[in-house]
DNA sequence: CTGAAAGCGCTAACAA
DNA sequence: TTGTTAGCGCTTTCAG
C-alpha cells in the first residue's frame, strides 16, 4: 500500500539499486538520473522506510535515554539536552525511566538491544553498575552522562559529568567565607559516585579552612526532600550546632529548608542552606536557593553528540568530559549569625 | 554475528517457522518441542530481533510523544504516565518536543512515521492542528492528550484530557467566596483550546455571581513566567482594581507572584492568586500556590492504554475521556481585603 | 554509471 | 504439529 522504492524505480525506469544509491546520497549516480528520481519520488510522496534499511544497515537513528525518573526536573533537564542533539544529528530518542532500580535498567537494556537501538545514554548508573559493564563488554556504544562508574573492569568508557569535587567544595567554601564553622552535608546514595566526590570537595574546603566536621552532621540519602527534611531534624536537634547545610541536591535542600521554616527558624538568617544542580526549583522556593549550576542540558547535549560519534566511527571510546561548575548565589545563605 | 533462529533451529533441530511460532506463542506448537526450543534459545542467550518482525508484522512496539516541552514539568508528569503504561504494556516511547512549532511537529510526524511506530500521542496540538487532522484522515492510531482539537473533518478523534471549564469555574468561584469582585483572568495561548474552555468556567462563575469582568483585566499570554509577571503588572497598574487572579497555569501564576511581589505587596493579603495544573512548583513556591489540580500522570496513563487498545484492535476510535479536576488549597488565595 | 541478485531476520500462508 | 517457501523494503556486492 504504502509507496517503495520498486514503485519509484518502475516509475522512473531504473533499478531499485539506483534508486537506493540516490537515497543514500552515493556520488556514483549521475546528476540527470538522481534528479529525474529524485523527482518521482516527490511526485509519489515516497517516504524512505527505516526498518527494511535498519535490517541490513544495522542502524536504527534511534538512541535509548536511561534515567530514574523524567519527573524529576534535574533528569528532564538533561533530557531536554540529549533530545535537541538528538533531533540536530537526525536520530531520536527512547526514554526509559528506571527509578534507581538496576532491573528495571536491566529489562529495559533487553528491549532496546532487541529494538537495534545504536547506542546508549545512561544517567542511572551506579559507581559499579553491571549492567553497564556488561554492555561495555559486548562493546555497545554508550556514554554515560552525570553519572561515572568505578569498575568498569580495565574497559575505556566515555563519560560527560561535571566537576562534583569542585562543586563540593565551592559551596562549602561559600559558606566557610560567610562565616559558618559547623557545616553540614547532606548527600545523596553513595552508591552514586558523584556523591563520593560531592563529600570530598565538602571535605576538602573544611580541612583547608581548619574546620572539624561534626560526624552526626554528615549523611547520606536517597536526593529526596523527605530526606532533606528528616535529616536536617535531626541535625538541629543533634549536637553538632550547625548553622549551615550544604546539600547534594536541590531537593534535599529544599526538604532541609522546611525542616527550618517547621522548627520556626529562619532561612538564612538561622541557618543557611545550599543546593546543588540549579534546578528550576531553585529560584522558586523562598528564598531562592543558592546553589551549584550544572550545566545540565549542555551535559546532555555534548553527551548525545559524544555518543552520535562514536556510532559513526568518528572517534575512539574512552573519553571523559568533565564541564565547569559555579555557585549561583541567591537568598539562602547568609553571613553566619551563630558562634 | 548475533544468534538468529537459523541458529536455534539448527541446535534444536526444527524449523525456523517452528522457533517463529515459540517466539509468538503460538499454540499449536507442541510442548515438547516448545521447551526444547525454549532452552537451545537461553543456552544460545537469543534475543529475537524486533526489526526483522517489524518489517512484516508492522508493530514496532515503540510509540511517539509529541509534547512542546520535557523541560516544562507538566508535560514532564505526563509523559512519566505515557511511558509508565508503555512500558506496563511492552511498548517504549520516543520523545518529541516541538517547542510549539507546527512545523517541528510536521517534521518529527514524518519522521516517527518512517520509524514505522504504532501510534502517537499528541500533547502540542493546536485547536485546528492541520498535522494532527493529516494524522487521522490517513487513519494513523493516535491520542490526543490534555488538548483537543476543533474541527477534526469529520474524523473521530480519541480524546484524554480534564473539565476544563469546571476547572477555570472552581478556582474563580473560590475566589468569588473569599469576597473577591474584581477578578483578572491570564489565559495560555487561545490556539489551544483548554484555554477557552477554561475562560468559559471564569466567565460562567463570574457571571454566576453577577459580578462583571473588566476587559483590561482578561488576556491571553504563551503560559510562561514572563507573560504573567508583565501582563500582571499592567493590570495592577490599570483601571481594573484587581484583587485576584486566576491564571491557567502554574508558571503564569508564579509570574503573577513575584509581579505582585515585585510592586511591593503581598500574597495572599493584598492580591490573591490561583493556578492550575498543580505542577512540583505549586508547592515550591512562596506562598504555596492554591491551583487546579490535573490529574497528570493518570492523563498520561489513560492515553497511552487507549492509544495501545485501538492499536490492537480492541475497541474503536472517537472517544472522549475527561479526567475530574479539583481544587487544591494552599496560600496563595486569602479573603478580599479590598473595596 | 547502472542493473541483477543475494541477503538482513523474521512472519505467514500453504503443504505435508 | 511441523516444514517449505515466499516475501517485508532496502542495501550491497559483483558484473557489465
Amino acid at each position: 500500500m504504502p509507496v517503495t522504492i520498486y514503485d519509484i524505480a518502475k516509475e522512473a525506469r531504473v533499478s531499485i539499486a539506483t534508486v537506493s544509491r540516490v537515497l543514500n546520497n552515493s556520488s556514483v549516480v549521475s546528476e540527470k538520473t538522481r534528479l529525474r528520481v529524485k523527482k518521482v519520488m516527490e511526485q509519489l510522496n515516497y517516504t524512505p522506510n527505516v526498518i527494511a534499511s535498519a535490517l541490513t544497515k544495522k542502524s536504527t537513528l534511534t538512541l535509548g535515554l536511561l534515567i530514574p525518573d523524567i519527573a524529576n526536573p534535574f533528569f528532564a533537564e538533561l533530557a531536554r539536552g540529549v533530545e535537541d542533539a538528538s533531533s540536530d544529528f537526525g536520530f531520536n530518542i527512547i526514554i526509559c525511566n528506571t527509578d534507581y532500580s538496576s532491573d528495571k535498567e536491566a529489562t529495559y537494556i533487553s528491549l532496546l538491544k532487541q529494538k537495534s537501538i545504536d547506542g546508549f545514554i545512561i544517567s542511572s548508573a551506579y559507581y559499579n553498575d553491571q549492567n553497564v559493564v556488561k554492555l561495555l563488554k559486548a562493546n555497545v556504544p554508550l556514554v554515560l552522562l552525570g553519572r561515572d562508574i568505578d569498575d568498569s573492569e580495565g574497559l575505556p568508557v566515555d563519560v560527560v559529568g561535571s566537576d562534583n569535587v569542585k562543586g563540593g567544595y565551592i559551596a562549602t567554601k561559600y559558606l566557610i567565607d560567610l562565616g559558618h564553622k559547623n557545616i553540614a552535608c547532606l548527600l545523596g546514595p553513595p552508591r552514586i559516585k558523584v556523591n563520593l566526590e560531592r563529600e570530598k570537595g565538602y571535605l576538602k574546603a573544611m580541612e583547608e579552612a581548619g574546620l572539624k566536621v561534626c560526624p552526626e552532621a554528615v549523611g547520606y540519602g536517597d536526593f529526596k526532600i523527605d530526606f532533606g527534611f528528616k535529616k536536617t531534624l535531626e541535625i538541629l536537634k543533634g549536637p553538632c550546632k550547625s548553622t549551615a547545610i550544604f546539600a547534594a541536591n536541590d531537593l534535599t535542600a529544599i526538604g532541609a529548608m522546611r525542616a527550618i521554616k517547621f522548627l520556626g527558624l529562619q532561612v538564612p538568617n538561622d541557618i543557611s542552606v545550599v543546593g546543588y544542580d540549579n534546578t528550576v526549583l531553585a529560584e522558586m522556593v523562598d528564598p531562592p536557593l543558592t546553589t551549584v549550576n550544572q550545566q545540565m542540558r549542555k551535559m546532555g547535549y555534548i553527551a548525545t553528540e559524544l555518543l552520535i560519534k562514536r556510532i559513526k566511527g568518528e572517534r575512539g571510546v574512552g573519553e571523559k568530559i568533565i564541564l565547569d561548575t559555579e555557585l549561583v548565589i541567591r537568598k539562602s545563605a547568609g553571613i553566619c549569625n551563630g558562634k
